[in-house]
DNA sequence: GCTTTTACCGGCAGTCGTGCCTGTTTTATG
DNA sequence: CATAAAACAGGCACGACTGCCGGTAAAAGC
């Protein structure tokens, strides 16, 4: 299977499901553009303000849209969170994967494990991941939003360790060690990311990133 | 150097420096007393609700204080914050010590690879870390909070690497190993401990902290 | 061409959190 | 005992956010 249609089946799969059929009358294109509008607005309010900070007001007034219009698109504020969600993780998934093959065709395949880890690390450095991390922090305090957040967090990690072998069929033959070696390099970088206050971004941060690489490396060559 | 002096140094560099001198009058006594329930207050909120739950009006009513005794103490929530910030490195650091110490008083010396890797991730499912976990995320997006929580971090970690040597005279040949190990454990348990939700708490999780373990005994044994 | 639907507007009431302020009680001081 | 200084109580005004509702203009359906 290539590259290609490996990457559109993964996204097809978190793919936000709203309007589904192409939208033929000019009415419904401008409303779905708005509603568009203000899910993006939305992931702006979670990157630069928080959770706390992503308010029915604040987005409107950002995408330059009315109350009125606001409310009418997302009656509550619930449900338009429930739309960012959506659009993150999708955004998520669809930001890695386009580093990853980029890299890995610019690069070769002998650089697997390298290309990996390191195109994991800069999508972790992303807008999207940001917007994703808030969700997750936020999801642990907020319960309605847990409701909301965390089976659609497993269901991205369901579709994504399915994929997964797809993408990498070097591994077949020790599975395991691929869920293994993912499930370390998605804790570790979230870890090293959020103590980069701490640990800043020169050399510490650098001998970590090789940790992390040279783990995944091992369990690549391992039985 | 002792086990119990190395502790109370530790803990004396990181403690709280509100009313140094022991109080002698009775409402000097009573003072610091609601003092420090409120905050209590706080980190039981900042647990429970969130950063953004740690509200004033929140505390005061969990502690049955009035909001006039409440702003006599703290005057703005940001003052309350920021007890709330030396109390929870305070208690971070002294839940970690009293189970690695313990631990390593119980099982041995020769196990101490083991012993500081479980300790650590048992004190980071701790309320006390979940609390600076807390801190470390709404610092992000907060900028009067990271303005008062980033440096106070930051301080931790000096004095946590440099108090580091003195509780582990076994790694002295090879410090940059034991820094970097250190490093590797506080990034890789904070990512396990937000990825629950998704990994749940089962043979997943375990592989991830064996992989933890492994990772710093194989620091511990190279040159 | 007329009606209905749809997208959008702006205001209103209710709730909550904050900071401040004026009293009241209790303890220390001379 | 008088006075000052604390610890504490509770009310008030302000601003922010939410949800909802009546109204308008444009597009769709018949």
């Amino acid at each position: 299977m290539s590259h290609r249609s490996i990457k559109e089946r993964m996204l097809s799969a978190i793919r936000p499901t709203h309007g589904d059929p192409p939208p033929a009358r000019w009415q419904q294109r401008k409303s779905a553009q708005t509603r568009q509008r203000l899910v993006d607005g939305g992931v702006q309010c979670l990157i630069q303000r928080g959770y706390a900070g992503l308010t029915t007001a604040a987005v409107a007034e950002l995408c330059e849209v009315s109350r009125g219009a606001m409310h009418h698109h997302f009656a509550t504020r619930l449900e338009l969170v429930g739309a960012v969600i959506e659009h993150v993780l999708y955004q998520r998934m669809h930001r890695f994967l386009e580093d990853y093959f980029t890299a890995l065709k610019r690069r070769g395949e002998e650089l697997l494990v390298e290309i990996a880890c390191e195109s994991h690390w800069q999508s972790v450095q992303t807008n999207e991941y940001a917007a994703y991390l808030e969700l997750t922090l936020a999801a642990r305090t907020d319960v309605e939003l847990a409701e909301l957040f965390n089976p659609a967090s497993r269901r991205y990690d369901q579709i994504w360790i399915g994929e997964m072998i797809e993408a990498f069929p070097q591994w077949k033959a020790h599975w395991d060690n691929l869920k293994l070696a993912n499930d370390v390099t998605l804790a570790l970088h979230m870890g090293m990311l959020l103590h980069r206050p701490v640990f800043g971004e020169g050399e510490r941060m650098a001998q970590l990133q090789q940790v992390a690489t040279r783990i995944v490396q091992s369990l690549y060559d391992a039985p």
